[in-house]
DNA sequence: GTTATTTTAGAACGTACGTACAAAAATTTT
DNA sequence: AAAATTTTTGTACGTACGTTCTAAAATAAC
């Protein structure tokens, strides 16, 4: 009993999230959107509210397919290691494939952001502390089966990962020399420990894989 | 025989960073530098040109005062892994005691950046290159010294290094609990190697101070 | 004290932006 | 086929911005 919609959301969302990402936020114009989605300016509105929410929306389109996505929606079988290892191996392979070098939008409207918006604020904060909560599972994971060192903690690691990734997409945004970012993940990887030699200290006395890390891990700083 | 200024370059240059740091470049308008500032709009743009170019030199303010300062103009015999310390723990305790979650100019700026400005990208590029260059030679010096691991590539870890500070910067933009970032300087400490078991390794077959680190250091993945 | 020169002051200009509105087009249901 | 409803289309509005310009004020040199 209406006219339907001609165009198709996600990919409106896809055009206008190009349109975000090469420019950031403020720089986007309406008609920016309007010429990137082919839609006209009362539609766009119509279906999507005022700029603010249809970014919002952009926001959580570019969530739903990014990098991250992979950590969660992984097979169950994989290995922890190799899941934290082909995450942050994502971020750089999209960078060096960006002519663009537009990095990632979700680091840099949280490092662009002045607080004006403060829900957007808090979605992203919700983001960070959501991806902090899933790699502390897989590196719990990792821990059980030796695959990641037990001598620090879960989430201490977890919450290193985090910024680490952030600090990387830092680097895409800009014309650093690209190729230091492999030297990078080649960094944190070993940080989590020599796979080789993280089963030997483990099984000398008592059941390891019971309990994947020490209660009480000593801070040596 | 002219009109001498009226106002103090530097502490206009630090009224206008104040803004830039807190509103970003985009969301800055002139009449909010000039309420910051208490010059006229004719007196900014006699004294420092357009928005763009005072925006540059707001920058090189900036940088001058910045805490990687303290990398450069350290005392001569202070010790190269405090040194690192310090800097990471200046960036976290910055982030901690500013309630505007500001972050850091530079990284927001990095992040924010979206190619318009071919200059300002360049000065970006060139200062992450020089933190790199510094904290290499830094690094270098720690491992002659037995204060940091020599396993790994200085270079490899200094790269390492200008990422994670990159991280804690964003981190430090947004709202997320920044007793999160005390972990991460452990961890990154952490990752430099235990200073009590650097020693004994070395100094086992030959003379470990004449060569600071192995030349082809051998990449574990 | 006069002159030269620079800063200050405020207004004005042109542009670009986000948003709202009203008429026309289109399609499903009755 | 007609009616009802939503999308579409294009325009128009008000505002805020960066920049420029002209006149006035102020001070150092002569």
């Amino acid at each position: 009993m209406a006219r339907p919609q001609k165009f198709d959301t996600n990919t409106v969302l896809d055009q206008a999230m190009a349109v975000f990402w090469l420019k950031g936020y403020d720089d986007t114009s309406i008609q920016d959107l309007v010429d990137a989605t082919g839609l006209n300016r009362g539609s766009l509105y119509n279906a999507f509210g005022d700029k603010a929410q249809l970014f919002a929306q952009v926001m959580e389109h570019y969530k739903a397919n990014s990098p991250a996505r992979q950590l969660v929606q992984a097979p169950e079988g994989t290995s922890p290691r190799t899941l934290i290892q082909d995450f942050l191996t994502a971020l750089v392979l999209r960078a060096q494939k960006d002519p663009d070098r537009k990095g990632c939008l979700i680091t840099n409207t949280a490092a662009g952001l002045y607080g004006c918006d403060e829900a957007m604020n808090e979605w992203i904060c919700n983001t960070l502390e959501t991806l902090e909560n899933v790699l502390t599972k897989v590196i719990i994971l990792g821990q059980e089966r030796s695959e990641i060192t037990s001598e620090r903690d879960a989430q201490t690691l977890a919450r290193f990962l985090v910024t680490t990734a952030q600090g990387i997409n830092v680097i895409a945004s800009s014309q650093v020399n690209l190729d230091h970012l492999s030297d990078v993940v080649d960094q944190v990887m070993w940080t989590l420990g020599d796979p080789d030699t993280i089963t030997k200290p483990k099984n000398d006395t008592t059941d390891g894989n019971s309990l994947a890390f020490p209660s009480d891990p000593q801070h040596l700083y």
